[in-house]
DNA sequence: AATATTATATGATAATTGTCACCTTTTCAA
DNA sequence: TTGAAAAGGTGACAATTATCATATAATATT
């Protein structure tokens, strides 16, 4: 859903806050609408065999959640839980169909910003499969400098636990933990409690490329 | 694309005949419109910094390949080429534009079939990141089982190389090799040439599940 | 403030996976 | 059909990553 489309259906909509750790929606729920991100950070995670969640996407400002599994018609396959607190918007799935049947430039905006998203999730796929546990840290902390920016202390505004890291890049907590040490150690990165700060941008940079 | 749609717009185009190995299209190309395969198998994949290819979708008979970046308008960010002769038909950029703009249920269905590729999309992220080769693997061996049945002998009708079966897991060749001797040496699958058949699926299974 | 709980951290070790070397078999083109 | 090239296969070893144990620090709760 393109931010303008988005923002002229949201903004006749009341706004729910969201506090930090609570979900939007689970697993395999049936959802009868959309939640648009107005303010703070969402994780979409699935929960795999082993027990372990693994982060999929991040939500932030003016991106939807739930369209996929809503105009699929099918249980999501997602959950989404609020990493930081937020304020979101629902938006009603018969507004969301009575919307594609009149306006189909409307359809076709969707359809650009699924298209969007499949192209990110094969980028991922192949990061994934081809990448190291180093190198997919040292990019998800590129990715998060550049998506959400950084404090006056040069801190990452938007702070994730270890867990959640090692579920961004799929891994095991302790080998996020060692791994960031690491970086540490080598003054790529700064921390302060559970605060990461970018150093060496240009050290992490090469590093995902393979040193 | 649905099929129905598909066909009605396909069956107006000439098709087009693809031998094994080779390309349909580059990874960077610009595609002035969408191929739909009407007979064979094609491999979707992508060149990762380790000059190693990652297959993210194998594309059958009724499947559309190239539609996201139409969509989007932007350059491909996948290489597709046949892994078995094939025989495809090519739909101008103009001709689903144009279908797009007139035919409203026609964005919607497309709509739905991207909702598809993103979901498995993300199954593959949640397999890539926390199931390990061997289960890769043989999730591999199920897939094509199910998905593109077996011969007389019992042999996977669709053949892959073992370099192609490591693409699709995003392992090493050797790696690869070396699991599917374990399979045979287990009684799992069976082997003649590249062919390999499934002999015990439940073990395959459960070894998926983690055993 | 004291205590329970959760998150972070690190060592030791095992399991998994990748890499390199080398050999054999299959495939394909001259 | 006969070499050359490509694909398949295996051993040895190194590198990466997971797991388990345990310790410390941070946070929440009463």
């Amino acid at each position: 859903m393109s931010k303008a489309e988005l923002k002229k259906v949201s903004d006749t909509k009341v706004t729910k806050k969201v506090k930090k750790g609570e979900a939007l929606f689970e697993e395999g729920d049936k959802l009868d609408g959309v939640f648009c991100v107005r303010d703070g950070i969402s994780k979409l995670s699935k929960l795999s065999a082993n027990g372990k969640d693994q982060i999929v996407k991040l939500a932030s400002k003016g991106e939807v959640m739930g369209q996929r599994s809503v105009i699929a018609e099918e249980y999501t396959n997602l959950s989404a839980v609020a990493v930081s607190d937020m304020e979101v918007c629902f938006i009603p799935k018969d507004s969301i169909v009575h919307t594609l049947n009149r306006n189909p430039d409307y359809a076709v905006e969707i359809l650009r910003h699924m298209a969007h998203d499949l192209k990110e999730a094969d980028d991922v796929i192949v990061n994934m499969s081809q990448k190291t546990v180093k190198q997919r840290i040292a990019e998800a902390f590129l990715y998060l400098k550049s998506n959400y920016g950084e404090d006056e202390q040069g801190f990452l505004v938007l702070t994730l636990s270890r867990e959640d890291i090692a579920n961004v890049v799929g891994t095991a907590t302790e080998s996020a933990i060692r791994i960031i040490s690491e970086f540490k150690k080598k003054g790529m990165i700064k921390t302060s409690g559970k605060k990461i700060g970018v150093l060496n941008e240009k050290l992490l940079q090469e590093l995902t490329e393979g040193f």
